[in-house]
DNA sequence: AAATAAAAAGGAGAAATGTCCTTGTCTCGT
DNA sequence: ACGAGACAAGGACATTTCTCCTTTTTATTT
């Protein structure tokens, strides 16, 4: 589990072995079996998360029932509520493994420790964040402009592997829409080739 | 012009006189008529920007002329096109004075410059990224979830002093729909009081 | 102050989406 | 390997949204 985080941090950013020691002092590793939740909506997010292997997902659940699926966090991925994380409040979201799947933690705490003792991973982080937003960003463009038929062309494209793993209700979800819009959608897309 | 970013920044971060005129020397001070474009879509946005007074806007425009509103950035607020703004790339979105405008500007280098040169500078940005990111996820949250209507009512109750200062079909278009089924929103709204 | 432009509301029909339902297939867990 | 549950597709109808349009009101410019 933690082999596969070294191997991938390595490639992302250039660390000593006594930096990987200190993250790998401070990392809890969890397996988590499919369905089973690693955060409940209202609880506190508490950790900082990289998954190894599987599949995550962070999504609401309205008074009627709807989901509403924020994000999908695939193997040599970061992962967290960053509003409940950060303040260690209750979190709107629940995080699920939607595979198989097997984590690392940090908790915040440890975290600041590990980002002021080891040189390059704030910057490191930073350009995490950065990325982020810029697909933040992109995806509220998306929502505001595309049709639904452009939104799930670009999500097929752009997240092909997602699409691959995860049933097409969740993608309905993720695009914000019903999964009889989004079978729709599908219909007319594929006779159009 | 400066003495108002002045007086709003020593209110948000402590900074030294010295700091100050250091960012005095480097920024470019910059009147904007109403209607007015600051950046053009395709353009480099080569600026990050701070608004003493007036109100900006950042939108697309689709090939069947749709524009599609990204931002309102109104006084006190710190505004750019972030994609543009880091990688020197051309710029999707046009930015444009709502009103009357002054705004300050300063340079990917020389705010580089800065950052590396100011105490408590770097954090303070780090905490308007984290605050920008809670409000893109608390926005995509609200398009794959809200109706249409509670999109309006977060809205005004949200960004009250926005709405005040905005034509309809401005909000219409930021909230992702178009400015007829906005009317007929708030008619339903303002009946059921 | 008058002229011009912009903004808002509303109507009517078309298109898209949501809702509720059934059916057939697939998949997972035991 | 089997049975229960999940998943996908599709039909039918209701609702919402879009599109195109006119009319009235409100702002802006000169």
């Amino acid at each position: 589990m933690f082999p596969e985080f070294e191997t991938y941090l390595k490639e992302q950013e250039s660390l000593s072995n006594d930096d990987i020691d200190m993250m790998r002092v401070k990392s809890i590793e969890k397996t988590l079996r499919r369905k089973e939740i690693l955060v409940h909506q209202g609880e506190v997010c508490r950790y900082k998360i990289f998954v190894t292997k599987g599949l995550l997902r962070s999504y609401t659940t309205r008074e009627d029932g709807s989901e509403h699926i924020m994000h999908f966090s695939p193997e040599n991925t970061w992962f967290t509520d960053p509003e409940s994380f950060a303040n260690a409040a209750p979190s709107n979201y629940t995080i699920e493994a939607l595979e198989n799947s097997e984590v690392i933690l940090w908790t915040k705490n440890d975290l600041r420790y590990l980002v002021n003792s080891i040189p390059g991973l704030k910057a490191y982080f930073d350009a995490l964040i950065y990325k982020a937003g810029t697909t933040l960003r992109h995806r509220i463009h998306s929502a505001i402009s595309s049709t639904t038929e452009e939104k799930y062309e670009e999500f097929i494209k752009k997240h092909a592997d997602i699409y691959a793993r995860v049933p097409l209700h969740m993608i309905a979800s993720y695009l914000g829409v019903t999964r009889e819009t989004l079978s729709r959608i599908r219909r007319a897309y594929t006779i159009g080739k």
